[in-house]
RNA sequence: GCGGGUGUGGCGGAAUGGUAGACGCCGGGGACUUAAAAUCCCCUGAUCCUAUAGAUCGUGCGAGUUCGAGUCUCGCCACCCGCACCA
């Protein structure tokens, strides 16, 4: 037997050790180095690290690794975003605590994570369940709350009233909660909300200065931010002087038909229009449902009625898109500020309460949404903007023109620009006292409050006679109770029999604690502070801070790109404003990385035999415990024609190029249910348990090691994009790594004499990859170094070869860094080579001496030639003209203009 | 509907406006071997041909700019992602 082999059952474990003991990658903050702070989003400790993980772990070590060759000080820390819900869903399901549930997950994740061996300060590792943790947030959660940046107001929550908790928008679906299957109610409850509306402005604007950060990501953020700037203004409001019910509205427009209720409307009515320069064009006002005034008219039962009616309609896309404009005449009118016309009022379906006034006034002729209701409801559809004035009386066509042009058929307005006539009524508003100019943002206050246990406690008292008080800051943490319960339904915290009654900190009289936690998206806002800085009793230390942030490279998924992104900034600057730290935006530079797929295969099923389960199933969907789309995705194999899913090692391909599924076949008949008709190959799709094409990172390392699985992680795709995993691929990996093992072994210290064109080779690659790591190009780096290996390979014995072999094992250690310490080593080094510098290049060296020069007739690709390297255009066209393959093309044509570029072409025109 | 992205061999993908397909995977042929594994070498965009050193076509489609376009401009198409009745 050789021992030509790179075992990476041993070696792995041996250089992680090795690591470990020498504390490589423990940071130092008082290093005199440059720092660098590599961080990727910290998991979720669901309990099993997948591919998405290792993918994304292993470009961040790749950049800490680097970074260190380089010179930097590194910060490469690792934690756990440990609160959340699927701890209490296993609570309930599996009767563990979650607590308990969490740390295992933890602890089997990190050996997961430490047999890949990462290059991670392991020595800052905390989960955000940990006391400590949790007790620093909430104690930042007062600041901010003294700050004036944490407020309580009431707020509508999705209410299921069976699991008695509140549901996320996510866990609704179809009106009904996901778990329980129960109607999803509205409540209002006292909520807990952060004043990120506050800082709106400054995060826009923030965005302006992140050129690291994808363009997508700023826009999406833009789009959250959502500033629009417009005119705010008042109606005054008049009785209707027309009698009764609608008339000559065939629209079916409906009409309060009763007057009882107008003793109660306000004089005014407020709206927002981001165009008042079609001020003229209004023709009606529309109204929120839950708009006071619709609520005030609510005593009419057919305004009740049509209240409902808003309320139900669904709010999924498909929903909105085909979704009719419905409107109820209230009777009451607007008068318009400039014509004095009455403008009926309208409530509308189309109108968002929670955005501008919850009112607006409608302009059909130039907005589409007021058109559709205009022409549903028969209500004029002016003109009041064109190309040109002469094109003032142009038809409307069958949609509202919201383009630019002039303002026509608008009093003093005619003929201005849209930008000059939107500053003129809002000039003239403002001097009439009737309206301002005004900013509207889309962002919301963020509301935190969660009405459940495994979170972190929102650390306030509710004192009967001072209302809610902060716990005083030497009683934090406000710690989660141990002995829990979660066989009733509800807030497991509110229904402790002791731990929400405490003592008011200002009268000492019998008081209770908030039992809402905080949104676990807070957990997340300001964990990368933490991982910088750690000092004993304090969250973190400014200065300290101030050495390590702003974090040079973050990445992550993109799904994170709104929420997390965004609150994290808000912290940053919340903090900052409060003068805890001097950092404004946290993240220098952020990196969006693509998800690992795989191929999916299915098969149809063709007929079924209900089973016990079944009928349980169908009992269920009866009871209404269950939708259909849960019942089908739970149990497809119970739904005939539907797809089940196959997993990828049980499809074989047949000779034809179809596909079968020998032992699932099988495993339907056995169970004599079940029959399937067809296989069929699926996209490549994200890795998912549905799909069934899960890879589990630990079997392939368990078989090729980790260094094996790093190369594949970096190989071929672009970072940015989807990863298609295959067995194929992964081999390839496991090829190569033995192969470099074979050209380390082949190094000879004794080797003597030069080789110009492998050693001119070496300076490029050299450089080429330095710059691809730092451009986080990282499949351009491995197709170098496979082009250096290879013509390494192909070399003979010299010292040249030597250097280059030298230069290979540097380079590929970061990325292979198992097999690089153990080359490493084996030539006779002491040191760990994750503590060498990174290769030099020598800019002299990497010049040619010879080009190729690419011969063009008229665009075409005719010969090439050799020239040396600087060659004058004389010589160039003189060379061009000499080949054989050139005047055949030419055939005697006169050559008009021949267009040389040194070193690279020379293209002739005839 | 609005916004963004992507489109190149059988596949993943390279390519400052200058030789399209680097590099990897798959596939084919060969060497070594009793045999296999491993390894090494060669071929591998399509079509045509008189098939050695030939020609034509080719980067989603259609135009344009240019001596020269995968790359720039305009107009389409397809797919993917995000947001969504935001006044």
């Amino acid at each position: 037997m050789t021992d030509n082999r790179f075992d990476p059952s041993k070696a792995d474990g041996r250089w992680q050790r090795a690591w470990d003991e020498a504390g490589t990658f423990t940071a130092d903050s008082n290093s005199d180095k440059p720092k660098s702070y590599i961080l990727e989003m910290f998991p979720y400790p669901s309990g099993r690290i997948h591919m998405g993980h290792v993918r994304n772990y292993t470009m961040g070590d790749v950049l800490a690794r680097y970074q260190k060759m380089r010179g930097h000080e590194v910060l490469h820390p690792m934690g756990w975003d440990a609160f959340g819900m699927p701890a209490e869903n296993a609570a309930m399901e599996k009767k563990v605590h979650p607590g308990t549930w969490t740390r295992s997950n933890i602890a089997a994740m990190k050996a997961q994570l430490q047999r890949i061996g990462f290059a991670l300060d392991w020595t800052r590792e905390f989960a955000t369940c940990d006391p400590e943790y949790y007790g620093h947030e909430q104690a930042l959660f007062l600041d901010l709350y003294e700050a004036g940046l944490v407020y309580r107001r009431q707020s509508e929550v999705n209410w299921d009233p069976v699991d008695m908790t509140v549901l996320a928008n996510e866990q609704v679906i179809d009106g009904k909660g996901w778990r329980s299957g129960a109607e999803v109610e509205k409540r209002k409850l006292d909520q807990w909300f952060f004043k990120i509306t506050d800082f709106a402005d400054d995060l826009l604007q923030g965005l302006g200065e992140l050129k690291d950060w994808p363009d997508k990501v700023r826009l999406m953020q833009e789009n959250w931010i959502g500033k629009s700037s417009g005119l705010e203004f008042s109606f005054e409001l008049q009785s209707d002087a027309r009698p009764g019910p609608v008339e000559g509205r065939e629209g079916g427009g409906a009409r309060a038909s009763t007057s009882s209720a107008r003793a109660e409307i306000p004089e005014r009515l407020d709206v927002y229009t981001t165009r008042p320069d079609t001020i003229f064009g209004a023709s009606f006002c529309a109204i929120a449902a839950d708009h006071p005034i619709a609520q005030s008219l609510a005593s009419n039962p057919e305004i009740a009625a049509f209240i409902e009616e808003c309320k139900r309609g669904g709010t999924t896309a498909a929903e909105l898109e085909t979704a009719e404009k419905l409107g109820f005449d209230t009777g009451i009118t607007a008068k318009h500020p400039f014509t004095g016309a009455a403008l009926p009022i309208f409530i509308a379906n189309f109108v968002l309460m929670d955005y501008g006034t919850g009112a607006v006034m409608g302009v059909p002729g130039h907005d589409q949404r007021d058109f559709e209701f205009a022409t549903k409801y028969e209500l004029p559809i002016a003109r009041v903007v064109a190309k040109d004035v002469s094109e003032a009386d142009a038809p409307m066509g069958d949609e509202a023109e919201s383009g630019d042009g002039v303002i026509v058929n608008s009093d003093f307005l005619d003929g201005r620009s849209v930008e000059d006539a939107k500053a003129d009524v809002i000039a003239r508003a403002e001097d009439g006292g009737w309206g301002k100019g005004t900013t509207v943002w889309r962002l919301r206050d963020w509301g935190v409050s969660r009405q459940r246990y495994w979170g972190t406690p929102i650390p306030i008292i509710h004192s009967p006679d001072h209302g809610p008080v902060p716990v005083p800051k030497d009683q934090l943490p406000v710690e989660l109770p141990e002995d829990i319960d979660f066989e009733t339904p509800g807030n497991p915290l509110e229904r402790h029999p002791t731990w929400k009654h405490t003592v008011c900190p200002i009268s000492g009289k019998p008081a209770l604690r908030e039992t809402d936690t905080l949104d676990t998206f807070v957990d997340s806002s300001w964990y990368f502070l933490r991982f910088a800085s750690q000092p004993d009793g304090a969250p973190f230390d400014a200065e300290e801070i101030a050495k390590w942030l702003p974090v040079q490279h973050y990445i992550g998924g993109v799904e994170h790109a709104i929420l997390h992104l965004l609150y994290a900034r808000f912290w940053t600057r919340a903090l900052a404003h409060i003068g805890k730290i001097d950092v404004k935006e946290p993240f220098a530079a952020l990196f969006t990385q693509g998800m690992v797929t795989h191929q999916t295969y299915s098969a149809r099923l063709k007929s079924i035999r209900l089973t016990e389960e079944g009928e349980t199933l169908i009992h269920r969907l009866l009871d209404n415990k269950l939708t259909m789309e849960q019942a089908l995705s739970e149990h497809p194999e119970l739904f005939e024609g539907s797809r089940r899913w196959l997993d990828p090692n049980d499809v074989v391909e047949n000779e034809d190029g179809t596909f079968d599924a020998p032992s699932v076949e099988n495993e339907f008949r056995d169970a004599d249910s079940v029959f399937y008709e067809g296989v069929e190959l699926g996209r490549v799709e994200k890795m998912s348990k549905s799909k069934k094409n899960v890879v589990d990172p630990d079997a392939i390392i368990d078989q090729y090691g980790a260094d094996a699985v790093r190369w594949f992680m970096l190989s071929d795709s672009p970072p940015e994009r989807d990863l298609p995993w295959s067995e194929a691929g992964i081999e390839g990996c496991w090829r190569f790594v033995q192969r470099l093992w074979r050209l380390f072994d082949a190094y000879d210290p004794a080797a003597k004499g030069e080789d110009k064109d492998l050693t001119r080779k070496t300076h490029q690659t050299i450089l080429a990859v330095g710059e691809d790591i730092e451009a986080l190009s990282f499949n351009k780096a491995v197709a170098r170094l496979y082009e250096l290996t290879g013509a390494a390979e192909k070399a003979a014995p010299s010292e040249a070869r030597n250097f280059a072999i030298r230069a290979i094992l540097h380079m590929v250690s970061p990325m292979m860094p198992h097999l690089a310490e153990e080359a490493y080593a084996k030539m006779g080094e002491t040191g760990l080579i994750a503590e060498a510098a990174w290769p030099q290049h020598d800019p002299d060296l990497l010049v040619e001496d010879e080009v190729t020069i690419a011969i063009q007739h008229k665009g075409k690709l005719r010969d090439t030639i050799t020239a040396p390297k600087g060659a004058t255009k004389e010589d160039l066209e003189a060379l061009a003209l000499a080949s054989e393959k050139v005047q055949r093309s030419l055939q005697g044509a006169e050559v008009r203009k021949v267009i040389v570029v040194p070193d690279r072409l020379v293209n002739i025109v005839t």
